[in-house]
DNA sequence: CGTTAATATAACCATATGGTTATTGATTCG
DNA sequence: CGAATCAATAACCATATGGTTATATTAACG
């Protein structure tokens, strides 16, 4: 299963919030419940339960009602996925990066040969 | 020099759109100019141009005007930060995982066991 | 059984985002 | 020089985003 475009673009998208990653940042520690992840947080209940919804959305994490708390967990596959395009292109980027390099360094050391 | 916060929220939300995505594919190629960068899609030239505003703003690209066109390049190390940010994360997010999955199988195992 | 607790939903608001058309500023070319 | 080209900016519009407060829903507790 591949990630299409527009699962890349909700991916992307919830990871641009800094609440949200610190969500994803607070479930590296193992799973948790709502509750627990907003406290750190000086926001409302609601604000948080939006983060999650969009978190959730983007197949980051998932949400189970146990009782009258909702368990949260990351679903670290999504997320390899999103770090997988950034290094696929990484390392072709990091090609002409060099290659722009090796030539800046090239006609510098034909000047110095004045 | 580590990214901040701020800086992640630029570089994520800039992925976060496929027409920014595309235009970071078409760099894994080499430099290029904005003509040619706008060329595959069907949008308006001014749209491209807020479009690679995003990706200067976040550090993914930088433009140099050369005579009456706009060179662009990528900045690959801004990308790997991002793409570090989900890998490191990642790993932990995955430990818990499998560790779940365990915990899963040994249920199973024991189920079988009656 | 009534109250408290955990979470979600609804309605609203301000600002951000992604697009458009029109226009402008340089540069190149005939 | 005048026309065409490359790209940016301005002004505008519709929708999305991130927050709020108020309310609803369900479960747990005394």
């Amino acid at each position: 299963m591949v990630i299409d475009s527009k699962e890349l673009d909700l991916v992307f998208g919830a990871l641009s919030d800094a609440t949200r990653r610190g969500i994803l940042a607070q479930l590296a520690d193992g799973e948790s419940n709502v509750s627990d992840l907003a406290a750190p947080y000086q926001m409302s209940q609601p604000a948080i339960s939006k983060h999650l919804r969009v978190l959730e959305g983007a197949g980051l994490i998932e949400r189970a009602k146990t009782g009258r708390e909702t368990r949260v967990r990351v679903k670290p596959d999504t997320a390899r996925q999103a770090a997988g395009w950034i290094t696929h292109y990484a390392r072709f980027w990091q090609q002409h990066f060099d290659a722009v390099d090796q030539i800046l360094q090239q006609q510098r050391k034909l000047q110095n040969e004045d």
